[in-house]
DNA sequence: TGTACATCAGTGAACGCGCGTTCACTGATGTAC
DNA sequence: TGTACATCAGTGAACGCGCGTTCACTGATGTAC
């Protein structure tokens, strides 16, 4: 099965052309993905991944919404993993985000730049990845001060700074900073947490 | 010149192969702009642009350059209309940042996922328009109490939020939103900047 | 004012290419009896 | 245990297409004298 010179069955295609297309992405770019080419890599005729996907968007789609849900383990471990302080849960979400982008630029790209976010099935994905970081912004509140931050703003606001680092300084748009991006996030999170009453704990 | 049926030579070929790309770009997205469909919307020879642009690559290079380069006035203005305080010229870059990329779509795709960051034309054009949010981050700062938060710092910050709002809340990729775009960077903004110790100016 | 000439913006035809997708098909698999 | 059959994943050839880019060229423009 892996590996192994396959007869008429591929009996794997469906994961096999994912693979493929996230190593093309990674190496030519989203606009460099070409189902053909995919078929080719994978030793498969060229009709047979529409056997699979509708078309070119649809695995594109697949794609991002693999790459959510991967996004989605990555949060919800940050969350788990680690002291139990909501801040230090935030600051920890963060940095698996950024790291996710660095690790999966393939997949990072086509979640953000596929043109694939009105799928229903990717709006879900996307939905329950934001939901792990809105409960850790709810925990986080919950240590506010009166009156209390909107929790859905503060994790709005946490992921609009997240996104926006991850934009700018990862991957090939990345710009010159003085810090790595990761410090840069941290130091953005605790400013803005402290600004809405939400102390770091000590050390 | 304008609009009139031209002879052998087009006299302005240049600026209509930019001003055709941006509306490419618009309808068809980054991916769907082709060297030869401009050629033919502006009525002249495919190969004709090539007498501009060395290839397809240049050409959205400089549709992002002179996306920056309004970007860049755009921030100028928004700095120098409206009440003098620092925080309130913060806000509006804050504002015609997202304002430009909602009015531009087109050219803010070219700037954000074209590519060409490398470029160093496009470089210096997106260093010109930081600058300007750096330099009313300095003048925020110089308003903090000691210890002054480094002015670079605020502005990569308010840069990466503005960039990940527009990102994630505009254009194609719009998400459901309690609230505008606007509105939320707004109150992002000021609750970062009271984090460091710069109060908004009573109304 | 008139002419020669250099410059260079645009021509048009052609190149090689690979793409996305469809079609009627075939062969492997697994289930029912 | 063996056979008939339905299912459906993969075939391979073909479609129409438009692309980016190059080439040797031509005609308009403007400058020097």
């Amino acid at each position: 099965m892996s590996g192994r010179e396959r007869g008429y069955h591929h009996g794997n295609l469906r994961e096999a052309l994912i693979q493929a297309a996230l190593d093309t992405i990674a190496s030519r770019g989203l606009a460099g993905l070409a189902v053909a080419e995919l078929a080719r890599a994978v030793g498969v005729s060229p009709a047979a991944p529409y056997r699979h996907f509708r078309d070119r968007n649809a695995l594109i789609a697949e794609v991002s919404r693999q790459g959510f849900e991967r996004l989605n383990e990555a949060l919800k471990e940050a969350v788990a993993s680690g002291p139990g302080h909501p801040v230090a849960a935030l600051e920890r979400c963060g940095r698996a985000y950024l790291a996710f982008a660095a690790r999966e630029p393939a997949a990072y790209a086509a979640m953000v730049q596929g043109g694939t976010e009105d799928d229903p099935a990717v709006q879900t994905a996307t939905d329950a990845a934001f939901a792990v970081l809105r409960r850790a912004a709810d925990a986080a509140c919950a240590l506010a001060p009166a009156p209390r931050p909107p929790a859905l703003m503060v994790a709005l606001h946490i992921w609009s700074l997240t996104h926006g680092v991850a934009g700018l300084f990862l991957g090939a748009n990345r710009r010159m900073l003085p810090m790595t991006p990761e410090d840069l996030l941290e130091a953005g999170l605790l400013l803005y947490l402290q600004s809405v009453g939400i102390a770091k704990p000590a050390q």
